[in-house]
DNA sequence: TCTGGGGTCCTAGGACCC
DNA sequence: TCTGGGGTCCTAGGACCC
């Protein structure tokens, strides 16, 4: 007997998500092929479809590619955050004026619950939902729905390459759901990767339809419940569910590779402290605390024979959100790992064990121990830099411009939503 | 010369306890 | 020929996601 379903799944996706954010600024660039670079301009992590049609990998190190772009007149984006992150929340913003049950999945997706209700038309209603997405925000969608969010994702890969469907399909009670498996690659369901597919081609299972019907004793042997999981929600059977309110992170890292490799201690010192004050500022915008510090130094994985990796961990005395404190820690860390000689290509910052605010265990000797009251400046510094930039008050920075350890970011386009300085500017012709 | 960053979940194995 | 058993907690590593 199956379940009387009562709610579907929709997947809102962003088409070429940052390549369509570069592309709304300049409307020259549509029909053309723009991709853009992850930070350093080290690889190519969005692609418009013009480019991925000139056959332009994801992934791929701009270094290799460069001939190809070149040769084809592919436009080349550093990548800008600031953009992504002020269209994404512009995007889903249209979405909750419209639809209660939002999931914000990643900058460029959301899932929805949509009621299974005979009296309205479901095709109708989304699309007056990806109209609105187009017309307020100017960035192209596509939605795939589907019962359960296995399938959904599934529905929207349909939505997205079949121009037949204008960017919606729907997989529920459709007939040809076994065929549009039977044609998706296993590797391309979401939750199997290329590790998985690999076990997975090797007993035979190369399609999601192969997938749905596989033996799921085997699968749970192979692929742990994770894999389990996906079995049954390729069968319908709703297994992961519609997550309304992010829970607090369980750890904040903020981690760069440098510009360029650096040798002698001070800049190290000086990267690890700005890395730190920004986990900081993450940490304090969740309003939590976190209770350890974990700092990693690393000459990085494309290194010759000289490869020098290290971390290590600190258990704060008490949890804290204080950029001092969790600066002092880190250099404890450093201090015990650093060693001199390297050319180190990464620093990283992990803070693990958070919890909101007030909600942390009362220390037995709290009463003896009193905490310092810096709270008031924490908050200062941080609406200081959020009006200003982040880099308008830091802690043990000299003022030296030329830092080695900043990004390379030679292509980027203005913050032009997020910056006074940095609006477009409209011509007027009279 | 040049290869991103930020997350989550699961499992196995070791340490430790009674 | 012989080594207890069962539980919890923590960590490292693997796999996945965008």
């Amino acid at each position: 007997m199956f379940p009387v379903i009562k709610k579907v799944f929709a997947l809102v996706d962003c088409n070429n998500f940052y390549a369509s954010c570069e592309r709304l600024f300049r409307p020259e660039l549509n029909g053309k092929p723009i991709v853009v670079l992850s930070n350093n301009d080290g690889c190519i992590i969005a692609r418009s479809n013009e480019a991925k049609a000139l056959g332009v990998p994801m992934g791929a190190p701009l270094f290799k590619m460069k001939y190809l772009l070149a040769k084809h007149g592919v436009h080349v984006f550093s990548s800008n955050y600031a953009l992504y992150g002020d269209l994404s929340h512009r995007v889903m913003d249209v979405l909750r004026q419209m639809e209660c049950n939002v999931e914000v999945y990643s900058i460029d997706e959301a899932f929805l619950t949509l009621p299974v209700n005979k009296s309205w038309n479901r095709l109708a209603y989304l699309a007056e939902l990806r109209e609105r997405v187009r017309k307020q925000v100017g960035i192209p969608i596509s939605i795939g729905i589907a019962t359960t969010k296995t399938l959904a994702k599934i529905a929207n890969r349909v939505a997205k390459k079949d121009p037949q469907y204008q960017g919606i399909f729907d997989l529920v009670g459709n007939s040809q759901t076994d065929q549009i498996l039977q044609k998706t690659e296993v590797g391309d369901v979401w939750g199997i990767g290329r590790r998985s597919a690999e076990k997975l081609n090797r007993y035979g299972i190369r399609t999601a339809l192969d997938l749905k019907q596989a033996d799921a004793a085997l699968i749970r042997k192979q692929l742990t419940v994770v894999g389990a999981r996906t079995l049954l929600e390729l069968n319908e059977i709703p297994c992961i569910s519609l997550e309304k309110a992010p829970p607090c992170p369980k750890s904040i890292v903020t981690s760069r590779t440098f510009g360029h490799p650096i040798t002698d201690i001070e800049n190290l010192r000086e990267a690890v402290i700005s890395y730190v004050s920004i986990a900081a500022e993450k940490l304090r915008k969740q309003e939590a605390e976190a209770d350890n510090l974990n700092l990693y130094l690393t000459t990085g994985p494309f290194d010759e024979q000289s490869s020098f990796a290290n971390n290590q961990t600190i258990t704060l005395p008490r949890p804290t959100s204080s950029t001092p404190d969790l600066i002092a820690a880190a250099l404890r860390c450093f201090q015990s790992i650093y060693r001199p000689g390297y050319r180190y290509r990464k620093a990283g910052v992990m803070l693990t064990g958070i919890v909101k605010q007030g909600y942390k265990p009362q220390d037995l000797f709290s009463s003896l121990t009193p905490v310092k009251e810096d709270k008031l400046l924490m908050a200062a510094l941080d609406k200081i830099n959020g009006k200003w930039g982040r880099r308008t008050i830091q802690y043990g920075m000299t003022t030296a411009e030329d830092r080695p350890w900043s990004m390379q970011q030679a292509l980027k386009s203005p913050a032009y939503t997020t910056n006074w300085h940095e609006l477009p500017v409209v011509k007027t012709v009279s």
